[in-house]
RNA sequence: GGGCGCAUAGCUCAGCUGGUUCAGAGCACCUGCCUUACAAGCAGGGGGUCCGCGGUUCGAACCCGUGUGCGCCCA
């Protein structure tokens, strides 16, 4: 036969089959009578390119679905993207600033065409790297938060909850960002501890000599201040109720109020109320009737209200201001202080709170039977960790900000007349006859406008597992029906409120059921200097690169090896390097295995090598069975690792591998071949290109393809067996160990007796050991053996002849520390028998367990003394 | 400030009901090997105050309390 290169060209395989897979058809699912096994894609965003998390993410949805194809039922993995608002625009923003087009300049229309020029552009780009890392979705079924149908869906849910009366529109304070010039919701406010200045400014109390003083790290809006407040027990100040203080360099004059929201010990004791960009003093504010003067234009610049400094940027003013209140007398002391300050995730800018008109979503009620059916394990958080912060959230959870000043999105189906009357309507006609109902509007040609706003895009996402399968069109459709709930959803913890929560309220208030029964929530994968890895940061390798140089199949191990769900992932380039060289091993066993020339021949001599490799082979798979019942799919691919690198590679094809030169006998070379193939089968979901080379490569008249192969059945084993196996290669290491610290050649015959009451493995394995370990003869004897080396292996004992003089020296002393380490043992077994408490407390087994251990020890230390006395 | 979690070998982590010869794996490191599938490899080896302190128990890496350090979420 041809002979096979050193090493796989990973990038000709993978191209290869892929192609393959996708030609059969293996990833497309139509509902049929099996089990369905289902998990839809948390949607990237059509901006984003691979990045790190993706790898991880997509690498264990692809191991659940291939697992579960291979299991026989009828998998799912639905694709798609979602049209991220925020960052879409910003991107689209940009481009047309290159061309020179000002959004400001442009009409909404024009804009959204230029977006959509672009989404077709770029949209699809991450969902063609996700091939590369072999991800086996129903391509088919890819889905866009903003194609037709899902657009739809949203707006209908809109004017559903707000016919349920669960939407209102209200002034609240927001999160707004000045740069994305957008609010954004709670979530999306990134808090960071930063270096600030803690300005002491002192205002005067009007008609008198006496000032007070408050603190402030945002001096500039005092020029929006309506009142100063101090703590009605504060000794300080109590003299100055009813009075007023005079804001400085504004001469507006406030009240002073008093109220029990105030910490006495921060800064004077006297705060300063600005309404309007403050949510507790906004609370204030309503409480005590304050004037709200909003000083802030949405770009961050003063506005006209503010008086002073109109049109420049707080930051700057901030400098201005305090040099303005030094000036005027008004500065008291400066103060280096750490405090947070919120960071918009998007655009990176301080988020200031603002006033502002907003769509909002009442969740108390909708988010009971979220709450209730995560925490009765209705829906399980893997790990289950994620159950506390789970419930900490969902009873605090705070209304729903919808509403987002954007145009890339779904417009917000609420429309207004000339008298500032809103109705929720799906079309401008259906708008037209709820105000003519509503409001009496006689005539039908008085001019209405629609809201100028988006909703926020999870609005749209939380929606995604009903509707990627037309759960809102058709909510009694076959794929629905069949489909939902889904089974497992993979995601990150980052976003367990801003996706998940909402999507299982979403489930709740639209299918009446829970939209999955599992959440497996990734780590976050950081750097070695434990950063999370961003494209901001530059600290991430790029995926594709990645695959270039390790292989698909070593990048998706390399993320796996070290991946327990929910724990953070340190990533290391050397862990695909070890997926690599993997998959490297396994090539080699195959170019071993491709090597042999067969003979038939009538005895076979590794019957008992089958046996054992079958036993441990069962049990393996049941420990791979466990592990995947409780996601630690890490744990499963390590078991598998060292399973086919050790067991397999260095032990099993040891042990048939005829003698250089010899052919194998046929039912040999047959085991081999089927050992291998079903090993690939249970390698398949994670290393899913090289298991599918190699299975073709074993028997290359095959039609079928182990992507769509049965995974293979547990059976019961013989933990007998497997221990036997289990010494007997403690018995050949001890011989290699002989060699080794002897400086003896692996090709020097020894000849080796053996001490032992149960001789059957010395029996069965006589032949091989001979063969592995280079011996000849070995034999059996009831007394020492001179000149030798012994070795205890359990209770057994191996006399190695070398064939060299020993040293007997340095053999006495290997035995002597042996004899006190067994003392030391038996003394301390000894300690617990004696003791009544242990004997009368402890489990029977437990008990019979330290006799055993006694028996086992005492004999050794017999044993050893005697090969002592005859040195 | 409130809540949650973590601390085991140089690094990353297992240790599932408190009880084997229980302190373990992979990587890294050290030694010896270009042995005929694989140097992306083979055969070996060293390495630990299980974060500190106290308690429960016949018995604690594991349970309880407490201190310290770190991380995350919320305000």
């Amino acid at each position: 036969m041809q002979e096979l290169p050193k090493n796989l060209d990973h990038s000709e395989i993978e191209a290869k089959w892929y192609k393959h897979w996708l030609e059969k058809k293996y990833f497309k699912s139509v509902p049929d009578e099996r089990e369905p096994y289902t998990i839809v894609i948390p949607p990237p965003n059509v901006t984003g390119v691979l990045h790190m998390g993706h790898m991880l993410n997509n690498t264990i949805q692809d191991v659940l679905i291939r697992k579960a194809r291979m299991q026989g039922k009828n998998a799912c993995w639905v694709p798609g993207t979602d049209h991220a608002s925020i960052a879409t625009e910003a991107k689209v923003v940009n481009l047309l600033k290159e061309q020179g087009i000002s959004k400001k300049d442009i009409t909404r229309e024009k804009f959204l065409e230029h977006a959509w020029v672009w989404k077709e552009k770029y949209g699809g780009i991450i969902l063609k790297q996700l091939e590369k890392l072999g991800a086996s979705c129903d391509w088919d079924r890819t889905r866009f938060t903003m194609e037709e149908d899902l657009s739809e869906a949203v707006i209908d849910v809109f004017i559903d909850l707000h016919k349920k009366g669960k939407i209102y529109r209200g002034v609240r304070m927001v999160n707004w960002d000045p740069k994305g010039l957008t609010a954004v919701s709670d979530e999306e406010v990134i808090h960071k501890e930063v270096n600030s200045k803690l300005f002491y400014v002192r205002y005067q109390i009007q008609d008198s000599d006496e000032w007070i003083t408050i603190a402030t790290t945002r001096p500039e809006t005092i020029l929006g201040d309506t009142a100063i407040c101090v703590h009605p027990d504060d000794e300080r100040y109590k003299h100055l109720k009813g009075k007023f203080a005079i804001v400085p360099l504004i001469d507006r004059v406030v009240p002073i109020i008093f109220d029990e929201y105030i910490d006495i010990e921060f800064g004077t004791g006297a705060l300063k109320v600005t309404p309007a960009h403050d949510i507790n003093d906004y609370n204030l504010g309503i409480k005590h009737n304050l004037e709200v003067i909003d000083t802030l234009n949405p770009d961050g610049t003063l506005s006209e209200k503010a008086q002073l400094y109109v049109g420049e940027d707080r930051f700057a003013v901030r400098k201005k201001i305090a040099v303005d209140l030094e000036e005027k007398g008004h500065l008291v002391k400066i103060e280096e202080i750490k405090n947070k300050v919120g960071y918009s995730e998007r655009t990176d800018a301080v988020i200031e709170p603002k006033l502002s008109m907003q769509w909002f979503l009442k969740m108390d009620e909708l988010s009971k039977p979220a709450l209730e059916n995560v925490m009765n394990d209705n829906i399980q958080l893997i790990p289950d960790k994620f159950k506390n912060t789970y419930k900490h959230w969902m009873e605090n959870v705070h209304d729903w900000c919808i509403s987002r000043q954007l145009w890339w999105g779904h417009r917000i189906p609420a429309w207004y007349d000339e008298k500032g009357n809103v109705v929720v309507a799906k079309t401008e006609a259906d708008a037209r006859k709820e105000f003519e109902n509503k409001f009496n509007t006689q005539h039908s040609t008085f001019s209405i406008t629609q809201d100028e706003d988006v909703l926020d895009t999870w609005f749209s996402s939380w929606l995604w597992p009903i509707s990627v399968f037309d759960g809102f069109k058709k909510p009694d459709g076959a794929d629905i029906n069949y489909y939902y709930p889904t089974n497992d959803l993979v995601t990150a913890p980052e976003i367990l409120f801003f996706w998940v929560a909402r999507m299982i309220i979403a489930g709740y208030e639209y299918r009446n059921e829970k939209p999955f029964s599992n959440v497996y929530l990734t780590g976050i994968v950081r750097d070695k200097q434990g950063r999370k890895m961003s494209k901001s940061l530059g600290n991430s390798p790029d995926p594709l690169d990645l695959i270039d140089k390790y292989s698909a199949d070593g990048v998706r191990t390399g993320m796996l090896f070290c991946s327990p769900a929910g724990n953070d992932l340190p990533f290391d380039e050397k862990l695909c390097e070890q997926g690599r060289n993997f998959t490297n091993k396994i090539w080699n066993a195959l170019r071993l295995v491709k090597g042999w020339e067969t003979e038939e021949s009538a005895n076979n001599i590794n019957q008992d090598v089958f046996v054992w490799f079958e036993n441990k082979l069962e049990l393996l798979k049941e420990n791979l069975e466990k592990s995947y019942a409780s996601y630690r799919l890490s744990e499963a691919l390590i078991d598998l690792y060292k399973f086919i690198w050790d067991d397999f590679c260095s032990w099993y094809l040891e042990f048939v591998k005829p003698p250089y030169g010899e052919k194998i006998d046929a039912v040999s070379y047959q085991k081999t071949v089927g050992y291998f193939e079903e090993l690939m089968k249970l390698l398949h979901p994670f290393m899913p290109f090289i298991s599918e080379e190699i299975y073709h490569r074993l028997n290359e008249e095959r039609t079928d393809d182990i992507c769509v192969a049965a995974y293979p059945a547990i059976h019961a084993y013989d933990a007998k067996i497997i221990q036997e196996g289990e010494k007997l290669k403690e018995v050949i290491s001890a011989i290699r160990d002989v060699r080794n610290k002897n400086g003896l050649s692996p090709k020097i015959t020894m000849t080796v007796s053996v001490q032992a009451t149960d001789k059957a493995i010395y029996n069965k394995y006589g032949a091989l050991i001979e063969k592995i370990a280079n011996i000849h003869p070995i034999k059996f004897t009831d007394s020492e053996v001179a000149n030798a080396v012994s070795q205890l292996i359990q209770t057994d004992k191996l006399f190695i002849e070398t064939g060299v003089q020993i040293d007997t020296e340095s053999e006495k002393k290997k035995i002597q520390e042996e004899i006190e380490y067994y003392k030391g043992f038996i003394a301390s077994v000894e300690k617990k028998l004696g003791n009544e408490k242990f004997v009368a407390n402890a489990k029977p087994e437990i008990i019979e367990n330290e006799r055993k251990k006694m028996a086992d020890g005492q004999s050794k230390l017999q044993s050893l003394e005697e090969s002592l006395s005859k040195l």
